[in-house]
DNA sequence: CTGAAAGCGCTAACAC
DNA sequence: GTGTTAGCGCTTTCAG
């Protein structure tokens, strides 16, 4: 929408001058004198002058503006994401465009052509659950779109990411169970085609070895979706209470709350005795029934952290060839005694 | 970001067209032969041709994207209203570019002025619990900028607006309170700028009269920046305590978690005693302990109607004068006596 | 039915 | 220091 907004030509033409005088006195380049910038400084304070973006953008072929793929925001560990990449991005005078992928790998790319089309200076993206073939962004990539993956990484494609410890995390998690007396842990967890599913099932296991304790994949369940459909999820843990497990680990945000209402569904007695961890990023943990332990992402950080870096690849004057992939560390959030006692 | 995408001009060098014809032919103008249409359809299709919305845009003066804001995306209701946004934003071929106030009167002006510098087309907005001023929006709204109010709604404010029935939402819970037997009814509410304060107020005190009790303004407490800070939410409920209140019915979703949060940092005792009320689009909320009564509103379907009008406004012939309120229903959910009696 | 040309608002060589 | 000019990619009169 633009409305009657004076241009660069109004001013010029107000002042006696070119527009492309007035343009650079506005962008206050060293060749225009200090007269005619506070001159056309002052007119364009005066009339409100705001320059149009998308002129902007047509002329320089950038929109200083960066699109984010998540698969939800309805979800705390996303949202403070965002969270974290806006704190930066605003800073920097970049907008965000925000899309949503419901965990559907045709939504993905669809989102991501489209933001493309529309001319984003470079994304940040966490794949889907569904995502398998990232061609798609390759080309894109190649044609000189620069990325930076967070959270749900692919191998194989060199550029910047940021990604949790998740290892770290997932044996933390793990070996928290193992300490407290629980033997028969089960993993509920994500799409094998995510590199969180990976990484956390390693930590699961290497905790598991730690102890010596056999390694059983049938308690392992993996949800496609990513919990998406609250079936896939009573799926899992029907299968899984036939083996009476002791505790549970749940490999990420939206598994782990989805997991806590299908226990209680499936069978509400259960979901009170046996031991639950999991990473979420929810601030409401604290008022969940059955509690449990949690494993908190850097979100907010991560999100700082990914935009720093994408933007860093969008104001690079040279390819940039030398990527990093920044880890950071999770945090475990034990459960409050006190809680967890009196009045559960 | 544009790539070395083709343009409408290398189609119709590689044709022997102009670009004239050639933008008409994709367009799908009645004054194109059949055939030639063919001819450039195919060939666009071939090259992979995209438009650029960006010189579109400028072209067109305008973007076919809606600017929305909201106080956070961290919280169900508004991630709700947003998904129903996309849903018919998206099929209209709209794009939407969302913004968080976090309940700052501040950020929102920066927000929506940024929005309208990006020429959105029309803009979705629940005000900040700060926002006492709208005359920045009547500015926007009388260069031209159609505007539509869902949830948090000025008064004086001619345009459409798209609201829940929040007297109906609040009587029902205030009641159901009382018929389960509590007769000192605390309401803990947002800043008295916003609409559904007042509104949710009126539903609590026509509740309170149906049934004879007395209204008592010491019950109820307002929280200016609709807990964003955890500080007012725990002052709000220590000053309630003394009054010993026997329920509590909460006016917002934000609010309605951080209090019960509030009250069991507070005293977790009491917090397991008095009867919970509130206005919440958690799907989590059958995981809380203590466990509430929630008042749900039809989310989704409030984006999306707000969306359909504000599509009907922008896309209006002639300027709308003839503007409507809906009124959504709510839903009351009351707690499952069996997970509330047998686990909590 | 198709083409030539202007112009949306802005920036950036290239003059002077 | 400042102005002239061309052009980003597209749509749209206006001619033919």
């Amino acid at each position: 929408m633009r409305f009657e907004t004076s241009t660069i030509k109004d001013i010029a033409k107000a002042l006696g001058l070119s527009t492309s005088t007035v343009s650079r006195a506005l962008r206050d380049r060293y060749e225009i004198s200090e007269e005619t910038k506070k001159l056309v400084l002052a007119y364009a304070e005066k009339v409100n002058y705001r320059a149009n973006p998308i002129a902007r953008s047509l002329k320089e072929r950038r929109s200083y503006s960066i699109g984010i793929i998540v698969s939800e925001i309805a979800n705390n560990f996303f949202s403070q994401v965002i969270n974290g990449i806006e704190s930066i991005a605003y800073d920097k005078d970049y907008h965000v465009i925000i899309s949503q992928s419901h965990e559907s790998f045709e939504q993905e790319k669809l989102n991501v052509d489209h933001l493309a089309s529309r001319s984003i200076d470079g994304l940040l993206i966490a794949l889907s659950s569904e995502t398998q073939n990232i061609d798609y962004l390759r080309d894109l990539y190649a044609k000189g779109l620069p990325i930076v993956f967070f959270d749900r990484v692919p191998e194989n494609f060199e550029t910047h990411k940021v990604i949790a410890n998740n290892f770290k995390g997932s044996f933390d998690a793990t070996e928290h169970l193992i300490l407290s007396g629980k033997r028969t842990i089960a993993h509920l967890t994500n799409s094998e085609n995510l590199s969180i599913t990976r990484e956390r099932l390693k930590g699961y296991q290497a905790a598991l070895a730690k102890y010596h304790i056999d390694f059983n994949p049938d308690l392992v369940k993996y949800c496609q979706h990513g919990g998406m459909h609250s079936e896939e999820l009573e799926t899992a843990v029907k299968e899984l209470l036939p083996l009476k497990p002791d505790g549970i680990f749940i490999a990420s945000d939206r598994l782990t709350t989805g997991c806590i209402m299908a226990l209680k569904n499936t069978n509400p007695e259960f979901a009170h005795k046996i031991a639950i961890a999991g990473f979420t990023n929810s601030n409401l943990v604290e008022l969940f029934s059955p509690s449990l332990t949690s494993v908190r992402q850097p979100a907010f950080e991560m999100g700082q952290v990914a935009t720093e870096l994408l933007i860093s690849m969008i104001e690079a004057k040279r390819p940039v060839v030398d990527f990093e992939t920044r880890i950071l560390d999770t945090e475990l959030i034990k459960i409050q005694k006190a809680a967890s006692n009196k009045f559960l």
